[in-house]
DNA sequence: TTGTAATATCGAAATATTGCGATAAATAAA
DNA sequence: TTTATTTATCGCAATATTTCGATATTACAA
């Protein structure tokens, strides 16, 4: 909830977080699922594509653009969204680097 | 063709979305760095390193097992709580498959 | 038995997210 | 110019999340 509870966490969880929350519905998961397969970046498309409104689909892109996760590039009157591949892999090491790192001596406790 | 309007959200979609909104906030990052980091499981531990109240904490637990990202295993009067490494791994796959598997053509649009 | 410690659950208030119709803005095409 | 196309934004209702005090539950200890 709250106040300003950005100040108890660190970056790095923020970061994690931020990144999470933008996949955190099924249809961002879809967007990155179909820019990936098509390797193209046109709006429409992707309205034609998830059964949600317009509006629905310009607003999960805005959401995946703010996280970083999608970059676009206006073309003509059409705006080329594509995954930000830099930060999709800085997605998977900070993933990664939560569990299971290469660990020194692992006592499992569970 | 990818996914048609009728369809509505397949079950990896779902299941991306689930498991990253579990992560989508800083505290159960938090909570999973912790876990790793001591590679063992006591709920009051978190509670005495978190800035969160006892039964938000709880909550929070709650959201992650209720997702399989961590287990719990009831030890005496406290609770083992820790990672579900098989599930973390399979979430890792997941995002991996997303964005970048290996492309034949790649033709770079952004 | 009674008391203490560890967790979970309930309830409620504050806040955030989701979805979409209506509409705006910008460019393209005619 | 006018009209169509593409995408963004506004506004609002419905729903979900977050937080924590109060309280319940469970197990251990004395």
């Amino acid at each position: 909830m709250g106040i300003s509870k950005s100040d108890h966490f660190n970056e790095r969880q923020i970061e994690v977080a931020t990144f999470a929350k933008a996949l955190s519905h099924p249809a961002r998961v879809a967007i990155l699922e179909y820019l990936q397969k098509v390797d193209s970046c046109i709006c429409g498309d992707i309205v034609n594509e998830l059964p949600l409104a317009q509006p629905t689909i310009s607003q999960h892109l805005k959401e995946l653009k703010l996280a970083g996760i999608i970059k676009g590039s206006i073309e003509g009157n059409t705006i080329c969204y594509c995954i930000n591949k830099d930060n999709w892999a800085k997605f998977q090491v900070l993933v990664g680097n939560i569990c299971c790192p290469p660990k020194s001596d692992s006592k499992t406790c569970c």
